[in-house]
DNA sequence: AAATTAATTTAGATAAGTCTAAAAATAAAT
DNA sequence: ATTTATTTTTAGACTTATCTAAATTAATTT
């Protein structure tokens, strides 16, 4: 079956939806994603069922069929893939890739993501440490701890981050906080759950805000 | 100037037409290589002429303007060096990587594409032995020597085909003869012009109608 | 439970790129 | 120099993906 990118990307932003939302995701939420309106949503999603890649019924949200799960998978792994090449190869920063992997997450080929894969050494996570799928499509998702539930006196690695937006990355470079970064809780603060973490070079204050975007390994 | 896919297209075939054609392109010409109706293309050049992307008085072809000639020359490069990419990266043979380079030519960046050229090393030709336009667009051509033109007993080296098409290039590979190749011409056949070529590991027959398409350079 | 608000869908319109069929212009042939 | 053939252009239609505005359904509030 050939997609058009279009039609791919309703399927990616169904795919992270789901993930982030409820298992059958609205008109509008998909609206607020792809930056079109609920009425162009509506025509889509009837093409996709159309084509069995959705479930649908009228004013019930939609969900990914199996197909649909396994396109939108693949369409994340060539994204994540993309950005490992663009990282590690290219030497852009973290925070400057995801424009470009969103058109190169388009490209047609039966074998060059896998190619891809190879000369990039099978890496595990994308710069933003997202899981990338298998060729098969298994991901292994993330253990789901956050910094904001490390208890004080304990350190913990930086693994991912929830909210992958430039500014969140931009801010994160600002506090020199990187995958793979160790942070030691402090002290935390019962008003408005900020805590004070210690890094390799420094003692930060963190927003409750920031401390639920960090996924981490507890040490 | 933010153009379509399509757009891009018609600039990069009207280039390569004034190359392997007269000055002016036919409407014709250009509907076999994009491979669409002359009608459609008559419609496409009246819009890239309302861009001054092209020279256009109706009946008389096209002819690219500088900025048009500007773009489709980075388009060119954009092509080439991820041909380069394709097959000395990720170990892609010479045949299989047009398709794929037609789509990543079209991945918009400011800098990616300079970003790929470093990773490169700064090639200089692409696998067929085209050469890759420098940023600023100044690209060395062929100096045009074909095997066709070399004298009976002289050596050469083949440094470029004229027609990559996917058969001649999978014809050459059969030959065993790839860039780099040395040739020695043994005798020619005046009948159908024909040469007796003997090649590192073989002596062979090559008709005039492919060493009319292997450009080389005389030792 | 009825009324109001919000979300979703339908209907009709638009833009890009293509097509077919017909008309106009150029080129070739007698 | 006319006629014939070929090329090019125009006109109108189709598809994909979008939009606005109106209609319908669902959810909330009173």
């Amino acid at each position: 079956m050939m997609l058009s990118q279009t039609e791919e990307n309703y399927l990616k932003a169904i795919y992270s939806l789901t993930y982030t939302n409820s298992n059958n995701v609205s008109t509008t939420l998909i609206s607020e994603a792809i930056k079109t309106k609920a009425s162009s949503v509506t025509d889509m999603i009837q093409k996709l069922a159309e084509k069995d890649l959705v479930h649908y019924k009228k004013y019930q949200g939609v969900s990914l069929t199996k197909i649909g799960q396994k396109i939108a998978v693949e369409i994340v792994r060539k994204h994540r893939l993309w950005e490992v090449f663009l990282v590690n190869k290219l030497n852009y920063n973290w925070d400057e890739v995801h424009q470009m992997a969103e058109q190169l997450e388009h490209i047609k080929s039966e074998t060059l993501i896998d190619k891809l894969e190879a000369f990039l050494e099978f890496p595990t996570h994308d710069p933003h440490g997202d899981p990338i799928p298998d060729k098969e499509g298994n991901i292994k998702h993330h253990n789901n701890t956050m910094l904001s539930s490390v208890e004080t006196g304990k350190s913990c690695v930086v693994i991912g981050i929830k909210d992958s937006s430039d500014p969140f990355l931009k801010f994160l470079d600002k506090l020199q906080i990187q995958l793979g970064s160790i942070l030691k809780v402090i002290s935390k603060e019962p008003f408005d759950n900020s805590m004070l973490v210690e890094t390799e070079t420094a003692s930060i204050s963190i927003s409750n805000q920031i401390s639920k975007n960090l996924f981490v390994k507890k040490l």
